[in-house]
DNA sequence: GATACTACTATCCTAAAGGATACCGGTATC
DNA sequence: GATACCGGTATCCTTTAGGATAGTAGTATC
């Protein structure tokens, strides 16, 4: 591995750039953060979908919970909500470009989190032997 | 921006991709989870500390919860307890070279969770105009 | 007129994370 | 002998995420 600039978050080593650094991995860890996030964006991510349609598609998912998040998603520019006047009203969620942007992160993400679990599971049955 | 082949995490969309795709994402948030385990791993990035040291160093942390989250990390092989038997016992934390494979998914984190406060201030912005 | 569907909201409850406070055994210092 | 430091553990408490359950307004269907 080669030797890097950056320890960890921090790219130069004063407080505040460590401050700043550490607030925006919690920032981005928080928007991904909660059981369902990720199978919400995933649940969205063949084309919009109704909220009920969602609700389904989850099983477990309670119409509270479902609200609260597809809110913050919302907030967060990771979907649009589009009402019809159709009658009855349809409401539809939809991903954003924006949302790919998190394609980068979640990759990195996940193949950390696969390699990983490899590591760990050897080293469990290493020390058991 | 170019098209990419994935759909958010998932390479291929089959159930089972998806699934443990998923669980690899949430692996790696669920290890860096947490109030205090940012701030632990940067106050270890310039070396060992013991202790008592730590807990100076993030100030706010009980005991109760700092062995807590040292344990976790050890679990997860950030960092190595070593306990010598100077007289009393004198015991150090110390990252693990493994530990430096987060950095660049916490580089990732850091890049993202900049960008979107950015955005997010500023089409708060826009909405209050 | 009764039932059912959509898109939710409201109320109550539980489990888990984390904090406050106190304490422990061992050692060193005054 | 009293006090203080080290490396924690034990007990209780609060806050928060999330689940269970029920209900709502509006419309359509039988």
């Amino acid at each position: 591995m080669e030797a890097t600039i950056e320890k960890e978050v921090c790219v130069t080593h004063t407080k505040e750039t460590c401050v700043t650094a550490v607030a925006a991995v919690r920032d981005t860890l928080y928007v991904l953060n909660g059981k369902w996030k990720l199978p919400l964006l995933l649940a969205l991510a063949n084309g919009p979908k109704r909220f009920k349609e969602i609700q389904r598609d989850l099983q477990e998912i309670t119409p509270k919970v479902l609200s609260k998040e597809l809110k913050e998603l919302e907030l967060n520019e990771f979907l649009e909500r589009k009402v019809f006047a159709t009658t009855p009203v349809t409401v539809t969620y939809e991903l954003t470009p924006y949302s790919r942007s998190l394609d980068r992160v979640l990759k990195e993400l996940r193949e950390w989190g696969l390699q990983h679990r490899q590591r760990i599971i050897k080293s469990r049955k290493h020390k058991v032997e």
